[in-house]
DNA sequence: CCGCTGTATTGACATATTTCGATTCTAGAG
DNA sequence: CTCTAGAATCGAAATATGTCAATACAGCGG
């Protein structure tokens, strides 16, 4: 998450994964993992509280999981009344497989490969 | 990555995405994804020095970031003389592939999920 | 053996993430 | 309007992660 450097000026090359890996570092976490789970096995809606019951964690701390769910655009949130309810978001599973294949099927951007060590 | 909590004992539930987590994370930073990047347009192996070459990190963290790439089993290393090329691991893509899958088709084991907030 | 080059490890530091208590916001009930 | 309950935000503390300089290790060529 930074870029200042030394080396060899003008070949910072591939690139731009920072969008791949913002969306799965959403998703890297155990707890989000859970909750994205739960969501699909329910196959509709979650409320907040359902969250706060079933995971060890105090409410602001399932409240701001579900906020970077939702900043990820991975889940949809959706008030009722004084229930908040949430859904996985229409291709949540087939952005982050994709996001995920960018990076398995080379797709970076070679902005110039130029390699220093040579040898074969 | 703890489990000290309150709330209604007994039901902490779901489980287990320890595992699943620890591999996305081991992909969820840029210059690992770009590192996978290369392994795969490389189609074969790629030597540290091209790492180092390639992208704007000193070669202690670049060492670091493989380590990490490693330890996941994502990437294998084979030292040849002085120098230590790196391949991707043979079912690399499809281990991170289907550990997602695990959190998105709710295959998480739900260990008693008994919901408190009963409200339809 | 010594020295050289490429890679790994160590130790320290800066930044990011996770977590919680306290507070605020929102909406229904009285 | 006030009271209450669920959910979000804020602020602080603990932990984890990324980064680099210095150092150690590995293999090659004298």
């Amino acid at each position: 998450m930074s870029i200042q450097r030394s080396y060899p000026p003008s070949e910072v090359i591939w690139n731009d994964f920072e969008t791949v890996a913002g969306l799965l570092k959403a998703v890297a976490d155990s707890y989000r993992l859970t909750m994205l789970a739960m969501l699909a096995a329910a196959a509709g809606e979650v409320c907040v509280c359902d969250f706060t019951a079933a995971l060890p964690l105090n409410q602001p701390t399932v409240s701001h999981h579900l906020r970077i769910l939702r900043e990820a655009e991975l889940v949809i949130s959706e008030r009722r009344g004084t229930w908040v309810y949430y859904h996985l978001a229409p291709r949540a599973h087939e952005r982050v497989r994709a996001a995920l294949a960018s990076a398995f099927e080379g797709k970076g951007s070679p902005v110039s490969v130029q390699r220093e060590c040579r040898n074969a």
